[in-house]
DNA sequence: ATTTCTCATGTGCATATACACATTAAAAAA
DNA sequence: TTTTTTAATGTGTATATGCACATGAGAAAT
């Protein structure tokens, strides 16, 4: 009979452990251009979402609503990122603003230094599924 | 001409936001057993290493020196990690203690809980090439 | 033996993340 | 209209993580 491959490895662990390295690789990429990566991914995100409530930018980023809240302070002090109320409702939507534009296209030849440095250990198949895992990972609720 | 596909993921954001809800899935799931889901994480690994200095754990690991610390404290006052210091030298070790292990079994149930689940998501060939995938990104150095 | 150097460790600070609880404005129900 | 409910926010606390810098004990060089 076929004994089941027993579990050696935790998904948590391994992805901790990796994205341990990985976004410190990311940040000190991200050094010259000021940004951290987390901030880069905010700015990137809202530069492909446009305008968007902060519920649902935490929802489609899988982060804690006071967690996206804390991280967005910085960016709106330095004024990459504005909000608005949504009439009539108490809710904010939140944008990028032409400065944070700005920082988010200089800081780019940063990130695809890191990003092409990844890109380099893995085959497109590799990067293809690990993709493809992530997002079902991510999905895990 | 063949157009290079443009890259239009990040490495680290997709990390990381798998990361997130995942962790909080292994918390959530660890809940009955008193452990976070770094602190089973660590007892697991001490459990398969065997004693080591800290310096070896926290590369292991990938794990600033620091945190590790930080992370050990309080295994190291409930006495599930003990440390002893190295002959002749300053270093310490750690290990697991009988303690610690009981922790890591009694945990064991809540933590295949969560990994089961996970499981279920990915096809073996996806689970394999992740796995595969994260070793060699937690290379990226 | 004294000086220098290396390496294990410690401390302080900053960011990232989540959760529990409080607050309050808008919406829905009575 | 008043009450109740829901949903957007805010606050406090705790863990996770990393970096810069300080300290101090052996090891190596002089």
């Amino acid at each position: 009979m076929k004994k089941t491959k027993e579990t050696t490895f935790c998904y948590c662990t391994a992805l901790r452990k990796a994205t341990r390295t990985v976004s410190r690789m990311y940040n000190k990429a991200l050094e010259p251009s000021g940004l951290l990566s987390t901030q880069y991914a905010l700015l990137n995100h809202l530069n492909r979402l446009g305008p968007v409530s902060m519920n649902e930018l935490a929802e489609s980023l899988r982060l804690e609503r006071t967690t996206l809240v804390r991280n967005l302070n910085p960016l709106l002090e330095q004024e990459f990122v504005g909000t608005e109320s949504i009439q009539g409702t108490k809710a904010h939507r939140v944008f990028l603003t032409p400065l944070g534009k700005n920082a988010l296209e200089g800081a780019r030849p940063c990130w695809l230094k890191a990003q092409r440095t990844l890109r380099g250990y893995l085959s497109e198949e590799e990067e293809s599924i690990l993709l493809q895992a992530l997002q079902k990972l991510e999905n895990c609720r």
